[in-house]
RNA sequence: GCGCCCGUAGCUCAGCUGGAUAGAGCGUCUGACUACGGAUCAGAAGGCCAGGGGUUCGAAUCCCUUCGGGCGCACCA
């Protein structure tokens, strides 16, 4: 018996009573979720349907908890429900019916908490897209977890993502990119306003090396050079940014790249900007004014209209944003996510306003995620602050593991402070090696199972009675709609919050119930039913660490 | 000035699509190893959920307001 069995037994218990009562009110699922109790003592599961439907139906709540009370002491694993409070319907599952679950999840292995709640939905999301002018720092990883688990969960949930990655190749900052990393490959002093920092000596070491006669043509063209040492420079950047994303286990489908959207076709095709604007000109949207053109986006609710091409004639960053959302649009992707920093919330009103202009419905098509930022050691890392902390020096220093868990465990609408020694501690202070533990532990119990002879030939649900067991198999009865929680709100610190309360849970049952027998103890089936137990919860752990992008060891 | 986010234990934070006695970790204090890994477990103390008003059977959660912090309001990228 699951939770969303359950939910659906007291559905159509309701159903019944409210026809029968003549009413014509609907009820769905939704209505009738059973929630985990804080309190053991109020059952295993509980609903709050009385109190919900008892005004709707005119009568008192607690007479019509006593309804389905009636109905639900009848039902396949249920042992017993009572009414308690104002008219919350308590129900207590049999030992046997709560266990099955561990022969569930151990059958169901890596699709366990797999669902199809998001099925049909093809979601573009996109994050991190920093400038490919620098090495990725401190501001950027958040995102980058955040989004990475956010996709991984959405796919959890049966949705179809592809995670993008938007390279803002073009523009003026390129062009200051390639007359730092020129000067820097030239030995020449660095430009007044040129990127600071040690990598831009080294792109330009490596990009003196590269190409033999870059003096010489820089002395004749200097032009020519700087475009050179720029397009060497980026391609170099952007490996390295690419790389660093590997090893902090986040994965792109898609890098795209913006000179795309300004890149004429073949046979003098309009650019997908020009013909983005045309598009929308089309649909009454565009307008020119002062010399310049622009979008009507106060019509979606913008707090005033955007330019697209400017007095000089050269296309705003906004104009490539829209073309980008076309792009997006026409390969067929529905929602399209943007995951933002908060100093990019200003951005809210023109993307919903270009969705809008676009044809598309701004309410569901068009999501856009502001996260707050991360301060580590008290210090905010932030590039105007000058004390930029690069993603490669973090995963030296506190790993990827811990610094995927720490920054996915958060809601992304919260500050965060992070405790350098805290995220690199290895004791129970430190939640990701607590949650790992957790799942090394049920394997050494495997192996010390398999030593001692115990196997899997009996399973006995019936015998899993410790309170510790209604525990822990209540837990693992949770995660599917946990992981269907996470993907609907697009909020993957869900799943890393009950990762913590399953290994507490399971923790807490291994110190209470022994899989391995004692002394001279013989083994028996109660061995084995918890063998089956342990795998199940070592299970959950491993699809929930996954979903974080967390490793699952089995040792530490 | 306008808009968005935040304000919960000493600290860092969950809980916010309304539910029963507001939770976790750290820190503090008590206990548990010749028993599957003590990287663990059991327990204690610690709160006017920033203040005030409202909505209702019920509010940390929804609405209004005040105060305090962060961020944003470009023909920059």
């Amino acid at each position: 018996m699951t939770p969303q069995e359950l939910s659906a037994a007291i559905a159509r218990i309701l159903t019944a009573i409210v026809a029968d009562r003549g009413s014509d009110i609907e009820v769905t699922e939704l209505d009738t979720q059973v929630e985990r109790p804080k309190n053991r003592a109020h059952g295993d599961w509980a609903s709050n349907v009385a109190m919900k439907f008892a005004k709707k139906l005119g009568v008192n709540p607690r007479e019509l908890a006593e309804q389905v009370v009636a109905e639900a002491t009848a039902i396949d694993g249920v042992a017993k429900a009572e009414i308690a409070g104002p008219g919350f319907i308590n129900i207590t599952l049999d030992a046997a019916s709560a266990g099955e679950t561990a022969r569930r999840v151990v059958e169901q292995g890596y699709e366990y908490g797999r669902t199809n709640t998001l099925a049909g939905e093809n979601i573009n999301l996109e994050y991190v897209s920093a400038n490919p002018t620098g090495p990725l720092h401190m501001g950027h990883t958040r995102w980058a977890a955040l989004g990475d688990s956010t996709a991984r969960v959405l796919r959890a949930a049966g949705a179809t993502v592809t995670s993008e990655y938007y390279i803002n190749d073009a523009g003026a900052q390129m062009d200051k990119f390639g007359r730092s990393v020129l000067a820097a490959a030239l030995g020449e002093e660095a430009p007044e306003d040129a990127y600071p920092g040690a990598y831009i000596q080294s792109l330009g070491a490596r990009i003196k090396e590269q190409i033999p006669g870059l003096a010489e043509l820089a002395a004749t063209d200097r032009q020519a050079a700087q475009e050179q040492a720029e397009e060497l420079g980026y391609q170099m950047q952007l490996a390295e940014i690419k790389d660093s994303l590997e090893r902090f286990n986040v994965h792109f489908d898609v890098f795209f790249s913006e000179r795309t959207l300004h890149a004429k076709g073949e046979n003098g095709e309009p650019s997908p900007i020009e013909s983005a604007i045309e598009r929308l000109r089309e649909q009454g949207h565009v307008y020119d004014e002062d010399g310049a053109t622009w979008v009507r986006t106060t019509d979606f609710g913008d707090d005033k209209d955007r330019v697209f091409t400017r007095g000089n004639g050269i296309y705003t960053y906004f104009a490539a944003d829209a073309a980008y959302y076309l792009s997006k649009k026409d390969r067929g992707f529905g929602e399209k996510i943007y995951l933002l920093g908060a100093d990019h919330h200003g951005y809210i009103g023109r993307l919903t306003a270009i969705a809008g202009a676009a044809g598309d419905n701004i309410e569901t098509d068009v999501t856009v995620l502001i996260g707050q930022l991360v301060n580590l050691n008290g210090a905010r890392l932030s590039k105007r602050a000058g004390n930029i902390i690069e993603l490669d020096d973090l995963l030296e220093w506190l790993g990827a593991d811990a610094l995927r868990y720490w920054l996915a465990r958060y809601p992304a609408d919260s500050p965060l402070a992070l405790d350098g020694e805290q995220v690199r501690s290895r004791s129970n202070d430190n939640p990701v090696f607590y949650v790992q533990y957790a799942h090394a532990r049920t394997c050494a119990v495997d192996r010390n199972a398999e030593a001692a002879g115990i196997d899997r030939s009996a399973f006995a649900p019936e015998l899993l009675t410790h309170e510790t067991e209604a525990e822990l198999l209540g837990k693992l009865q949770q995660y599917p709609g946990i992981v269907a929680g996470a993907a609907e709100l697009r909020e993957p610190h869900r799943v890393a919050r009950f990762l913590e309360e399953l290994a507490s849970a399971y923790h807490s049952w291994y110190d209470a119930c022994r899989v391995l027998p004692l002394g001279e103890e013989p083994i028996g089936d109660l061995h084995r039913t918890r063998l089956w137990l342990n795998d199940a919860a070592g299970q959950v752990l491993r699809n929930g660490l996954d979903l974080i992008g967390v490793s699952a060891p089995e040792r530490l």
